[in-house]
Formats: structure tokens, sequence, C-alpha cells
DNA sequence: AAGATAGGTCAGCAAGACTGACGCATTGAC
DNA sequence: GTCAATGCGTCAGTCTTGCTGACCTATCTT
């Protein structure tokens, strides 16, 4: 459990005053990150969970159909999961038939993973909603909001900013 | 478990091209805002987990100290979990001297949730490697960029179109 | 032949979501 | 004044999705 926040009295004061961020901390757009996310990840869990799927699926097969032959490897690059956390939504995708495994044509340790005809058909149905979502809050300015979203966006990644 | 994708084999077929959106659907961006988002919460999670703490705990601190006073059922509707889940994390937070709780001034049931110093300065030591991440996504073009990012990312929300 | 690598799998743990049920104090309506 | 509704807490159990550590096979590299 967590340690008790310093034995000073003080420190157990009551504060009542909202925390703004002044110059300092854009709390805005701190909450703003949330709530969009939130929002725009419900769409697809709503979905998913009547296939009896979850997120972890989803991000499985988007990522798969972006890049058809990406090997296991890959994947968990890309998910920065364990592969024991991988291996169980992917054998589930593999079995339910979303999702298959090709021998490496020059290493043939590997096992290059591809999406079927009904992964690819998963993977736009739970793109769509987000898309419609997205074209939404662009309503009408996508020229000048995307690349700005798009640069922005990409420079909130850990390796962002070159 | 989820349900086999069809008994058609077509169904079954292996797709080998990358999932492009074309005009229809923003794949890279839907992509980018998952990164962007994992990122995002990566910073503070380090320092929860320092403190035994956990995601949970971040959306309650923080929420408490935007909004002092606000109450359990307040908390509950902002986060969007059930109280049962609520319940663990507020009092482990309680009992850490983050938080406190004020009898209802009108309505003697409520429970006003208030930070305490510490509280406040929990909330503020989470929020500053945000903001710094999110100041190097806008290195210098604040300007332009932080309201059409507000613009967008309200509009992502569900309530977001008007 | 030996070691490194790609991947699979078993077993167990924890956080954080969920459901359903129930208890207690207080409020508000009749 | 009684009684239902409300605000909140709590017990018990489930599920998903992360994690660790250990160990196995097949294959590639040296």
């Amino acid at each position: 459990m967590a340690a008790m926040a310093d034995g000073k009295s003080s420190e157990q004061e009551i504060v009542r005053d909202r925390m703004t961020g002044g110059e300092e901390i854009d709390f805005e757009l701190i909450e703003l990150l949330f709530f969009a996310y939130r929002d725009f990840i419900s769409d697809p869990d709503a979905i998913l969970f009547k296939k009896g799927f979850g997120r972890a699926h989803h991000r499985v097969v988007h990522f798969v159909n972006r890049n058809p032959g990406m090997t296991v490897a890959d994947l968990l690059e890309t998910l920065r999961i364990t592969k024991q956390s991988l291996a169980r939504v992917l054998k589930q995708l593999i079995d339910s038939g979303y999702i298959c495994q090709l021998e490496g044509p020059e290493d043939r340790r590997q096992r290059r993973l591809y999406p079927t005809k009904a992964g690819r058909a998963l993977a736009l149905e739970l793109a769509k909603p987000q898309s419609r979502r997205i074209a939404k809050a662009m309503s009408g300015r996508e020229k000048d909001m995307r690349e700005t979203v798009l640069g922005f966006l990409g420079g909130m990644r850990d390796g962002g900013d070159k």
C-alpha cells in the first residue's frame, strides 16, 4: 500500500481553491485529452464487447492490418507489452479466424502475421466510428486542423521531437 | 469466448496488402492518438508506481484538485466508473492523507471531496511532466496550435459538437 | 556442436474495471 | 410522522489485461 503523506499536520490541511495552471500548467488540455481519448475508444469497445473481445484485441487487429506480414516481435515492440500478454489475445484472434500466421520466408522461426478477410473487415468496422468521430471533430475545418493536430500528436510521442 | 468468423472459407483468405484509409478513414490520426496517449500517461504512471498508486488514483487526485468540494456522485459521473471501483482508490487516497471528505453543508448525506496540501502537491507533481510534454509538442507554435488542438479534442468528446 | 534467437506455454500475481446485493444515515414527500 | 428515495459505503465474486519467472521447441548463426 501507499505511504502516509508525511507526518507534518500542515500537509493534511484542506485546500479549497480550484487548481488552475496559471502560466505554468495546461490543465485544460490535460483534461481534454483524457475525455477525448475515453470517448474515442468507447465506440470500438462496444462493438468488441458483442464479439467477446476487448481493447487488447483491437490493437492487435489494427496493427496487423496496417502492417501485414509483421512478426510477433514487431508487434510486441509496437504495443510495448510482454509476449505472455500478447499470446492470450493473439491466440484467440487466430482461433477465431481473424488473423493467421505464416512461416517467415527467410527465417523459418518467425511467424509472419496477416489478417484474414474477416480480420480486415473487423479492423474496418472498428475504425469507422472512430473516423466518424474525428470527422465530426474537424467538421469542415480539415484543411487547417489536420496538419496541426498531426504535428501536435506526433510531438507528444516519446521520440516525437525530431 | 469469441465466435468463429463465419464458416465461409473465403472469410479465411489471407489479406496481404496494407490497410490504408484512402479518402475514407484516417488511420494515421487513429494510430497517432494511440501512441500519443500511451506516452502521455507513462510519465505520471512512473511517479505513481513509486508511491504504490496507479492510474485510477491519478484521475481521482486530478479531478478533486480541479473541482474541490465535488461530491462522490460528481466524481463518478466524471470518471464514468462504478462506485465500487471508485471506492477502493478513493479510500486509499483518504487513508494516505491526500484527499479528505467533509459533510455536505446543505445535504449531510453528501461527502464533499477536497485535496489536502499533500494532495495538491501530488496533483501538481503528476501534471508537470505531462505539461512539459505538451509544451514540447507545441514548441514555439503555441499561438496557432493550442486553440486548434483544443477545438479538435473538444469535438472528440461525446457531447462535443455544440 | 554450441549458443543465440523467435516464438509458445505454464503458473501465478495485481490493478482496475464490472455485477449484484445489502446496510446506514439523511432527506423529502405525503 | 412515516416511509420511500437518495447518497454513500461495503461485501463478495468475476473478467480483462497487464506483469514476472521458468522452461520448451525449432531454427539460425557461428
